[in-house]
DNA sequence: ACAAAAGTGTTGTTTTTACACCCATGC
DNA sequence: GCATGGGTGTAAAAACAACACTTTTGT
């Protein structure tokens, strides 16, 4: 058989950007480099890609390897490639950028492994790019969820409109109107109403909504205008 | 220093998906494979990424070597990593799509190199999984030029509405109302009105019109409302 | 004068925004 | 009974879609 004799391979790492959120931030799930250089340091999740697997294969292996999780929200969003980004030797790196339901799996991240969850604006230091691939993950969440609605990934199964909108206003670092904000995800039609409502946040209790799955699932490339002039956020 | 030891590379290739527009069809631009296996076959034009360089760089050094284009509009939009895409050894490859004023290159790119543009519905069948590629990339072109003026890459210097109307319906493949496509368009800024016309393509002639170079650099992230209804096309 | 494409204007509908009040409950 | 957050309604403005006629000029 043939060989592409002449050319010399590439370490290939996947990179994952972890966004949490615990009902008033957003946040990123950071470790403890392992390995040498740099270990200790903060660093994104990641790992090399192996010789069976795909990218995307990858990208659930390390997650679930790290932190437990398995059936995540992954979006592949761009390739980090300057030949000298990582000093060792060269290695190309796929980001990922996850979204995980925080209080799921808050312990059993903390617990077993050297990761912590650290509010957006309180990052340490990273290792090599990894700080420009926070700030495009960041961009790209918020680019993407403008338009399609990828944020119920990071609350629980069951939420309320108020929970909703707190996470938006985190994400986009701004306030919306709630009387419009409502009204506007009602009218998309992916949510469920519940009997029980949250009794947590106010003597009241807002009511509990579901994802209507199916729904989801076909409107999901729909275009969406969740949220208003998103021109500005970018 | 240290090394990733225990890590073996994996080769990693530039595929580019070349769009190109004819004033009625949109084209891609096929080259016939230069190496075995499947030598002579229409494949995409890609090449390996080399140590030195980054991906974007790749990029367009193969367009540029290939083409004899530079400056060409190139995003990178997906890697294609199953372990069994290309039969010789294992491959990855980053995908980008092009697009390219088809006219101002045409003779240039049959007559140096065995390339030679397709319209899209006329395609032969092509290696390894760069069908799957051309695929998406025709979706992500879509995607992309529903909110962001990206076409004007593939006309001309001077273009006319109409001829900027017969891309837009050439990507989305329907037809869309003259007077509300160019009241949306001219509505953005982006384009400046010239003193001639475009005699070619009827009695009475079309003005020509310029892209707003620095309004075109500013606004380009912006979210515009370029196609109606795009939900229907994904 | 007529055919062929370019260009422009209006109206009704829908969507979006801005804004203010009542409701339910725990203390 | 009152403070706190939850929920709903309405009206003005803006954006959008649908639609029809006039203009230019080469033949």
């Amino acid at each position: 058989m043939y060989k592409y004799t002449g050319e010399k391979g590439i370490l290939v790492a996947i990179d994952c950007i972890i966004f949490g959120f615990d009902g008033s931030d957003l946040k990123l799930l950071l470790v403890q480099r392992g390995i040498e250089p740099e270990i200790h340091k903060w660093s994104l999740m990641g790992g090399f890609l192996k010789h069976n697997e795909s990218p995307d294969d990858a990208a659930n292996r390390i997650l679930e390897q790290r932190t437990g999780l398995n059936n995540v929200y992954m979006d592949q969003f761009q390739v980090f490639g300057k030949p000298d980004r990582d000093p060792v030797e060269r290695v190309l790196s796929i980001a990922y950028f996850a979204l995980i339901d925080i209080h799921k799996y808050e312990k059993q991240i903390s617990d077993e492994y050297h990761a912590e969850w650290f509010p957006l604006d309180e990052m340490p230091s990273l290792i090599f790019d990894h700080s420009e691939m926070v700030k495009l993950a960041k961009r790209q969440l918020r680019y993407k969820a403008a338009l399609h609605p990828i944020l119920f990934q990071l609350l629980p199964e069951k939420f309320t409109i108020p929970q909703l909108q707190a996470l938006y206003e985190g994400v986009y670092q701004t306030t919306f109107d709630d009387r419009n904000f409502s009204r506007k995800l009602l009218s998309t039609g992916l949510l469920v109403k519940q009997a029980e409502k949250d009794k947590q946040s106010s003597k009241k209790g807002a009511f509990y909504y579901k994802l209507d799955q199916s729904h989801y699932l076909e409107n999901f490339e729909s275009f969406l205008n969740l949220v208003p002039n998103p021109d500005k956020f970018f």
